[in-house]
RNA sequence: GGCCCCAUAGUCUAGCGGUUAGGACGUCGGCCUCUCACGCCGAAAACGCGGGUUCAAGUCCCGCUGGGGUCACCA
C-alpha cells in the first residue's frame, strides 16, 4: 500500500496540504504502507524553490514525515517533477502513437476567441477539438514549419466513466462533458494530469487520496491509465476545508498558511488533532487524541464526506487543552523554540534598544513581537486617517494585504516591503503620510513602534498579513463613538490571546499606563 | 449555465429502521475562588422541504431546495 502527498510549490505551505497529507499518512501507517512526498513543480512560472522548502519545513513541523521524497530519495525517484520532464515527454509520445492523444497547434488567441464564441452560443467553453482531426500530412507540415504545439488528451467522445470513490461510492460522469485536456504544454512541461498519472503509476501509488476538487477530472486520469494499459489506483476524495461562509478555504477569509499557525503559537500536534476532527470521528466522544491513537483506530468508515468549516475558535480551545496538560519544562522549551529563542530576541534588541532606558521596559515594548493576533478595540480611531472614512481605510488595508502577497512573494525584506508599500500608495492615491500610520497600528497595535518595515520583517510574513486583514475587518464593523479621544502614542493596544479578533469592538476603554 | 459532490443546533460531529436525537466548540446561567483563568454543574440550540418504501424513517429510494466544487498551456 503506497500513498502520496503531491503539493505544488507555488505559495505558502497550505493548511489544506497538511489536511490531505494527514489522512494519507494515517492510512499508510495504519496498514504499514509508504507515504511519499512528491513535488509537483511543473508550472515553471509559479513554482519556486523557497516555496518548496517552506512546504517541506511545514510538513516536518506538523510531524508528518515521509518515507520517500526529494530530500531523502527512494526507489522510484526523482521525486521532483521538474526532474522528470523527459519521462512525461516519452509518455506523451506513447499516447500519440496509440492515438490517445494528439498535437494541437491552436494559439492561445484562437482558443480564447473560440471559447468566447462557444460561450455566446451557450455551449460549454471547452476546446472545440479542431486539431484532433488534422491529417497526417498537415501535422507533418506544421511540425516541419516549426509551429508550436501542445499535446492534448483525445478524450473518448461517448460513454461514461464510472469509478469508485472511497468516501462516496460510485461516481459516474459522461465522457462527452470532459474536455480534451492539455497534457504537455508548449514549453515541454507536463500539466498536472499527465505528470500525476505517470508518476502515480511509476511510483506504484496504490491509493490516490486527494481533495474533492479533483473529482471532476478523475475521468481524464482514468482515460490515461486505460490508454497506457495500466490499472488505475483506488481513488478517495477528501472534502474541502471551508471558510466560515462555506466557500473553499482561502487566505482572504481565513489564515491558510501553516506558518501562520506556527507563528500564532499553535502546537503542531493540536493542529493535526484539529484537522483530524474535520471529517474524522475518533469514537466514544473523544476529541483529543494523538496521531498514534488516530492511526490505531483509523478506518475510512469513520470519515465523513461532509464539508467542514475550519473554526479557529475550536482549534484554539483544543490547543489550550494541549498547553494546559503540558509539563512546565516542556512548555518552556516550546516557548523557547517559538519566540523566546536567543535568535529571535537578538533580532528584536537592535529594534528596541534605543527606545528603552531600563530593562524592565523591554517586555512591554516588545509585546507585539511576541503575540499572535492583536486587539484593536483601543486604537480603532487612529486606524482612520484624517479626511478618510473607515471604509476607505479598511479597503486600503485589505488591498495592501493582497498587494504585498503579490509583490513581496520572493523575499519578505524591509526593502521589498518599503517599496511595495510606497508603490501601493502611489497606485491608489494615498499619501504615505496618511497610510503608513494605519499600517503601523494594524501591525503593532500602537502608534509608536520601531521602523515599520523592519518590524514587519521581525513579526513575519504570515502574522503581519493576518493583522492587516484583521484590522481591515475590524474597521468594517467599527462604530465610532461621538468624540473619540486620540490615542496617546505610548498606549499599547492590549494583546489578545484569542486568534479570533472581536468583530464588534467594545467601547474604547481607558488604556492603562505601564 | 452544464457536469459532479455535499446536507443532524451558529460551528465540528455521533447516529448506520424503533433513541427523551448523544458529545464537543461557541453562547448564556450557576458553583468553585482574593481576582482572572482552569475546572465542575446546568440551560438554550439541530434531523432543509416534499413525496414514496415500511407496522415504524434523521437513518432506505426519488424529486426539490440550499450550499459547494469544476469547467486554464494552475495545480
Amino acid at each position: 500500500m503506497r500513498v502520496r502527498i503531491a503539493p505544488s510549490p507555488t505559495g505558502d505551505p497550505h493548511v489544506g496540504t497538511a489536511y490531505i497529507a494527514l489522512f494519507n499518512y494515517v492510512f499508510a501507517k495504519k496498514y504499514g504502507g509508504q507515504f511519499i512526498l512528491r513535488i509537483e513543480d511543473t508550472d515553471q512560472t509559479r513554482s519556486t524553490k523557497s516555496s518548496e522548502d517552506a512546504i517541506m519545513r511545514a510538513l516536518r513541523w506538523v510531524g508528518l514525515a515521509w518515507d520517500e521524497g526529494p530530500d531523502c530519495g527512494g526507489p522510484y525517484g526523482p521525486y521532483r517533477q521538474s526532474e522528470r520532464t523527459e519521462l512525461y515527454q516519452q509518455h506523451a509520445q506513447i499516447l500519440i502513437d496509440k492515438g490517445a492523444a494528439y498535437r494541437c497547434f491552436c494559439t492561445s488567441e484562437r482558443l480564447e476567441a473560440s471559447r468566447r464564441a462557444r460561450m455566446a452560443e451557450g455551449k460549454p467553453p471547452g476546446y472545440d477539438r479542431l486539431c484532433r482531426y488534422l491529417s497526417e500530412e498537415e501535422i507533418a507540415q506544421r511540425l516541419s514549419a516549426g509551429e508550436k504545439y501542445v499535446i492534448r488528451l483525445a478524450m473518448p467522445l461517448e460513454g461514461k466513466t464510472r469509478f469508485f470513490d472511497g468516501l462516496r461510492g460510485e461516481i459516474e460522469i459522461e465522457n462527452a462533458t470532459i474536455d480534451d485536456q492539455v497534457l504537455l504544454k508548449s514549453d515541454g512541461f507536463p500539466t498536472y494530469h499527465l505528470a500525476n498519472v505517470v508518476d502515480d503509476h511509476l511510483m506504484k501509488v496504490s491509493h490516490v487520496i486527494r481533495a474533492e476538487e479533483w473529482i471532476i477530472s478523475t475521468p481524464k486520469h482514468i482515460a490515461l491509465y486505460l490508454a497506457f494499459g495500466w490499472e488505475p489506483p483506488a481513488f478517495l476524495h477528501m472534502p474541502l476545508l471551508r471558510n466560515p461562509d462555506r466557500s473553499k478555504i482561502s487566505k482572504r477569509k481565513n489564515p491558510v498558511s501553516l506558518d501562520y499557525y506556527r507563528d500564532a503559537g499553535f502546537f503542531p500536534e493540536a493542529l493535526l488533532n484539529f484537522l483530524s476532527l474535520m471529517g474524522f470521528a475518533f469514537g466514544g466522544d473523544r476529541e483529543k487524541f494523538t496521531l498514534a491513537e488516530m492511526i490505531e483506530v483509523f478506518d475510512w468508515t469513520k470519515v465523513s464526506a461532509g464539508e467542514p468549516v475550519f473554526d479557529l475558535q475550536k482549534l484554539t480551545w483544543l490547543n489550550g487543552l494541549y498547553l494546559h496538560e503540558m509539563p512546565p519544562e516542556m512548555l518552556l522549551s516550546r516557548l523557547r523554540a517559538w519566540r523566546l529563542s536567543d535568535d529571535y530576541l537578538l533580532q528584536l534588541i537592535p529594534l528596541l534598544r534605543e527606545r528603552i532606558e531600563r530593562m524592565d521596559q523591554f517586555i512591554p515594548s516588545a509585546s507585539f513581537f511576541l503575540t499572535g493576533d492583536i486587539d484593536y478595540s483601543g486604537v480603532m480611531a487612529s486606524l482612520i486617517p484624517k479626511g478618510r472614512d473607515q471604509t476607505q481605510a479598511s479597503q486600503a488595508l485589505a488591498e495592501l494585504t493582497d498587494y504585498l502577497e503579490e509583490q513581496v512573494r520572493h523575499g519578505w525584506t524591509a526593502e521589498a516591503l518599503e517599496k511595495a508599500c510606497r508603490d501601493f500608495c502611489e497606485k491608489t492615491g494615498w499619501k504615505t503620510k496618511e497610510l503608513f500610520m494605519p499600517i503601523r497600528i494594524a501591525v503593532t497595535g500602537r502608534a509608536a513602534s520601531p521602523p515599520l518595515f523592519e518590524t514587519m520583517v521581525a513579526i513575519g510574513k504570515d502574522l503581519t498579513r493576518r493583522r492587516l486583514r484583521l484590522a481591515a475587518h475590524a474597521l468594517l464593523t467599527y462604530s465610532a463613538p461621538a468624540a473619540q479621544p486620540a490615542v496617546s502614542p505610548s498606549a499599547p493596544a492590549q494583546a489578545h490571546a484569542k486568534p479570533q479578533a472581536p468583530a464588534k469592538a467594545p467601547p474604547a476603554k481607558p488604556v492603562s499606563s505601564s
